[in-house]
DNA sequence: CCCGTCGTTATTTTT
DNA sequence: TAACGACGGG
């Protein structure tokens, strides 16, 4: 699904023959701006790379250049990306160049911030041993910390926990009211904080937000981080959030004089996180806080041929407020881009299948294709047309593997082990299977655990502290307990006996270049460890003595279910690590950090159409894209406020920009949403492609409106159907003024449906009612 | 404690 | 439409 990137950067990677030098033939690979933004030092440096211009390139080249050419120490290099794939592919490609770059920090942000926090743990005050809180881990702690909040209002509260942390802001912030109006919002916030705490785990946002608050007010750490880190090289800055800007100030240390060369890149026009907290801002404003910036622009695209590049450029180029750069394609000529009007989403799925197939007949391999969507919901579609077509594809993202429920059961096990403080997980699992200790002896286990108030206010264990008030619960819970306590024990103490011999050598490479570094050397080693010496030898242990696989087996006969075959697909994800406390922190905090299933042999060699969200693509690239869905409502999602209709503009400018030699837009005039079929209106973003795409198929009535499509002849069925659209205004002798909301046809008979000022909503038959329903003309 | 039924509700989501 | 959560009965 993803390899189509890899494949075409590792070719970029290993050509010219300057494997082990770093000569100049590097040099003679990179165009000016981008040999400029490599050898570039003395002064904080901006890079604009636009999309497809090789900034991954820019920045490998840049670490290696460092290692080699400038005698910088590789551990004090500091690579971030956004996510695990990228830093994965940014530390294969730098250790291509320069094998010492595996010694270089190259992680996601949230990575970083673990390694920082396991690292500084007492003064974070956190346990050493934490592990990560998800989304839904968060709903529950909220629930159980303000037990009055209904399901979905602590879902609420914790998403809105969740943004304050992107935002830097803590429960004493009086800027909590601008991302939150109810006044209970930061007594929520500090209760769940109080019981988060308590745990000793950490949330996401804790991943960011304590290590800059704990640079910022401990002195003694801030001075060995800038000592350790003399160069910061930040990927895909644009997505970055307050959060990790303020992360990103505190390790450079700008105010402190610290002398750290930070060089960030980033493509504004790529923006499409705001929602999670990401903000232009930091792009826009980077030469502000970080005096005597340099700005470098990569406007030289790669991968897209020209009349792309002008689709794209046509589009972005009606947001306001970017920092302003036009693509330039340098492989040139080829196909004009195809916009399609078509009747329904049967058609279109209809329309991409036949596309797809018939350029299969010429020998088009289908990995050359993605077909691409605003909402997930809408490869649906697709999945069965293709089904039936015998069309191979793969849908990318929709795996919740890692949110199953026997797999979270089984992390959470592991979870508890790791920290034994860890609440979440303890409830989860210490009632499955039933061992007659429900939520009531649950809630009554945590108390007593949180009057005893351990170490620096946190719980302690609550495995032994479920063992100390035993006697106090009913036989049945007590008998419950007794055998959940011993499961654990038994584990935990085969877990510490096995590590008490083991260092932490590996601490200073990063995961990323630790897996390069692994195939590269280890594999036959990895392959030959004793069983008693694997990870997933404990966790298959773990599941067939807890219960836990025949408990989930039992549920495969009753629902046809494949949950004892997806806890061995977990089982067998752990088989090169070692069975060790470290090995199954490492192992934990990789599933933690990067939800996305491993990618196996089979589906990365097989060829298959790719069928994946706008916002998945990013940084991916593919010979033929199909940008599906192109309506008012759908993409853009609802006719929004300038800011947000901007955001979704910049979405459709990233599908626009994978495609490298042929891209189709289509855009359906009647759609299947929430059981109803809704006729709908075309895109606003159409009205802007103006003459650098090819129409094909009859362009919808209310498509006479938008600039650009004039020319089309008008056609229609039905002139009831031209004249009483959806979107309408209409005035009516009984009810008043109104809009026509909704319009369907039942029995050949055209009706539609007005939502009126006065609140009330009818349905009507415009052929009879040509007396009292009139068009209102504005 | 488990199962059926009814009612509600639908984005995008690197980590 | 469909999928999931809340609730009540066995």
């Amino acid at each position: 699904m993803l390899h189509q990137t890899e494949r075409a950067e590792i070719v970029m990677s290993s050509d010219g023959p300057a494997e082990k030098s770093f000569g100049s033939d590097y040099f003679a690979a990179l165009n000016p701006e981008q040999r400029a933004a490599v050898v570039h030092e003395g002064s904080p440096l901006l890079i604009l790379a636009g999309a497809g211009s090789g900034k991954t390139r820019v920045i490998t080249t840049k670490i290696a250049y460092l290692i080699s050419q400038k005698n910088v120490d590789p551990r004090s290099i500091l690579a971030v990306t956004f996510t695990k794939k990228a830093a994965e592919e940014m530390a294969e490609r730098a250790v291509n160049l320069v094998p010492e770059a595996a010694f270089a920090q190259i992680r996601t942000f949230h990575s970083f911030g673990a390694w920082f926090l396991r690292k500084y743990s007492d003064e974070a005050g956190v346990d050493s041993n934490f592990t990560v809180y998800d989304d839904d881990d968060m709903v529950t702690l909220v629930s159980k910390a303000v037990p009055s909040l209904a399901k979905n209002q602590a879902k609420h509260a914790a998403h809105v926990i969740s943004l304050a942390k992107d935002y830097c802001l803590t429960p004493d912030s009086s800027r909590l009211s601008e991302i939150e109006s109810d006044p209970d919002f930061p007594a929520i916030y500090t209760a769940y904080e109080k019981r988060l705490r308590q745990t000793g785990n950490v949330d996401f946002g804790d991943l960011i937000q304590l290590p800059s608050l704990v640079i910022a007010s401990d002195e003694r750490i801030r001075r060995q981080i800038h000592y350790r880190f003399r160069v910061i090289l930040v990927d895909e800055y644009q997505d970055s959030n307050v959060a990790q800007f303020k992360l990103l100030q505190a390790v450079a240390g700008v105010e402190d004089n610290s002398g750290t060369y930070v060089c960030v890149v980033g493509d504004d026009d790529q923006s499409i996180y705001k929602f999670r907290g990401a903000e232009v801002k930091n792009i826009l404003t980077f030469k502000d806080f970080f005096p005597g910036t340099t700005i470098i622009r990569l406007e030289q695209n790669y991968r897209s041929t020209a009349p792309i590049l002008a689709v794209a450029n046509t589009v972005v180029k009606n947001n306001q407020g970017r920092l302003g750069k036009k693509l330039v394609s340098v492989r040139g000529k080829g196909k004009q881009p195809v916009m399609v009007f078509l009747p329904n989403q049967d058609d279109e799925s209809a329309f991409c299948a036949e596309l797809i197939t018939k350029a299969h007949t010429k020998g088009c391999p289908y990995n050359e294709w993605a077909v691409l969507y605003r909402m997930n919901a809408q490869s649906l579609g697709f999945e069965t047309e293709f089904l039936h077509r015998n069309i191979p594809y793969t849908v990318v993202g929709s795996l919740k593997f890692y949110e199953r429920e026997e797999i979270k059961d089984v992390l959470a096990f592991l979870s508890l082990i790791a920290n034994p403080r860890d609440e979440i997980s303890f409830r989860r699992i210490v009632n499955k299977p039933a061992r007659g200790i429900g939520a009531k002896t649950q809630d009554r286990i945590i108390d007593a655990a949180q009057h005893e108030n351990g170490r620096d206010g946190r719980l302690p264990s609550l495995v032994e502290c479920a063992q100390r008030h035993s006697s106090s619960l009913s036989k049945k819970a007590r008998e419950g307990v007794a055998g959940f306590v011993s499961l654990v024990d038994e584990f935990s103490a085969f877990l510490a006996e096995r590590s008490a011999d083991t260092t932490s050598a590996d601490e200073e490479v990063a995961p990323a270049a630790r897996e390069i570094l692994q195939a590269a050397q280890a594999e036959p080693a990895a392959g030959q460890k004793a069983d008693e010496e694997k990870l997933s030898v404990f966790i298959k242990k773990i599941i067939v003595k807890s219960g836990l696989l025949e408990y989930h087996t039992a549920q495969d006969e009753i629902a046809g279910t494949q949950r004892a075959a997806n806890m061995q697909e977990l089982v067998n994800s752990a088989v090169l690590y070692p069975c060790t406390l470290s090995g199954l922190l490492d192992f934990l905090e990789r599933i933690e950090l990067d939800h996305t299933l491993e990618e196996n042999g089979n589906t990365k060699n097989s060829d298959s159409v790719t069928l994946i969200t706008l916002h998945n693509t990013k940084g991916l690239e593919f010979p033929r894209v199909i940008i599906t869905g192109l309506e008012s409502g759908v993409f853009p999602r609802q006719d929004k406020t300038g800011g947000e209709l901007e955001e979704e503009r910049r979405l459709f400018y990233v599908g626009i920009t994978r495609a490298q030699n042929q891209l189709y837009i289509t855009s359906c005039r009647e759609r299947r949403l929430y059981g109803r079929t809704e006729h709908m209106l075309p895109s606003p973003f159409l009205s802007e492609l103006g003459d650098t795409v090819k129409i094909l198929g009859r362009k919808p009535s209310p498509f006479r409106d938008y600039s650009g499509f004039n020319d089309s002849p008008q056609q229609s069925d039905d002139p009831l159907v031209q004249k009483w659209c959806r979107g309408t205004r209409i005035y009516h002798d009984d009810f008043g003024y109104g809009q026509i909301v909704n319009t369907v046809t039942k029995d050949d008979n055209y009706v539609i449906t007005v939502q009126f000022e006065n609140g009330g909503r009818k349905c009507f038959m415009p052929r009879y009612q040509a007396g009292t329903l009139m068009i209102v003309k504005d």
